[in-house]
DNA sequence: AGTGTATCCTGCAGGC
DNA sequence: TGCCTGCAGGATACAC
């Protein structure tokens, strides 16, 4: 999916798009994206105005005028695409699975070709409370090394499945901590809890280095994601070892490999990271 | 409790 | 051309 940098592009993008909008329907094309029952969703929404947009993690988060939120996981081929009236011919997205109507007569987009993305619309409080549930973001400046390293020595999963797990740490995701663990000299199936402190503040650092520059470039589009106004992401260019494996390690001229483990390959150069 | 695996779904690239 | 296999940025139910 689109990862931190790529649900934060979006995120901006939409946000000239549906801020001040009111939802006049929404249209369900593929139920099985919503985490509710249909009724509950449209009745949630209609009629309601979207304040504000924000992200939590990979998540977009529509503001309602009454506090309540529509929250959306982009899985990972899901697009937010708004239009300013009804998409019509080869503008018409592929893969729709929710269209939601303005008062204004504009319309946004859900499209997900595989359909693990998700939509819900849901009480503020409710979305609190999910919110809670989830990991420090990396780019807050409140989240320090100290803690970090606390939270990494509880476990002894490999880093880079810690990494993953958004209970843990929020956005990020497979390339990004491919990047990040490369940039930081630790081989992605160390176990967490062996990462020393010095190292942990070495990952933070290197997590908000990649990260930022990634928001820089408009994201990575390896080959679904799309920007809020359907463009890609310029970050592709920039990875290090995502994706590279064979090639040389940008460093030291090891080649990059890949190794599969939790069912994700894993990319990293072999002398450069322990 | 904590961890690894299988699964949801579709499309595409590469091998034969 | 066409069929087959493997692979994909995520999240989670389940078995150990």
């Amino acid at each position: 999916m689109p990862e931190l940098p790529e649900a934060e592009t979006i995120v901006r993008g939409l946000r000239r798009a549906v801020v001040g909008r009111t939802i006049a329907s929404a249209r369900v094309i593929r139920p099985d994206v919503l985490r509710q029952p249909l009724a509950t969703f449209r009745r949630n929404v209609k009629g309601r105005r979207i304040t504000s947009v924000e992200r939590r993690g990979k998540n977009v988060v529509h503001v309602l005028d009454d506090g309540s939120v529509v929250a959306v996981n982009l899985g990972m081929t899901g697009r937010l695409l708004p239009f300013p009236g009804p998409p019509k011919g080869s503008r018409r997205p592929r893969h729709a699975a929710v269209i939601v109507r303005f008062q204004d007569g504009s319309v946004l987009v859900f499209d997900d070709v595989r359909r693990f993305g998700t939509v819900e619309a849901l009480p503020g409080d409710v979305w609190a409370r999910r919110s809670d549930g989830m990991g420090p973001e990396p780019l807050d400046p409140s989240l320090r090394s100290p803690r970090l390293h606390a939270s990494l020595a509880t476990s002894r999963t490999p880093v880079r499945s810690w990494l993953l797990d958004q209970r843990r740490i929020a956005g990020v995701g497979n390339i990004y901590a491919a990047e990040a663990l490369y940039l930081a000299g630790i081989h992605p199936q160390r176990p967490a809890n062996r990462v020393t402190r010095a190292e942990a503040r070495g990952l933070l650092r290197s997590l908000r280095t990649v990260l930022r520059a990634a928001i820089d470039h408009g994201g990575t589009t390896i080959r679904d994601y799309r920007d809020a106004e359907g463009g890609s992401g310029a970050y592709a260019r920039k990875l290090y070892v995502y994706g590279c494996e064979g090639e040389p390690c940008r460093r030291c001229g090891t080649s990059i490999r890949r190794v599969v483990f939790s069912n994700r390959s894993a990319f990293y150069c072999p002398s450069c990271q322990s």
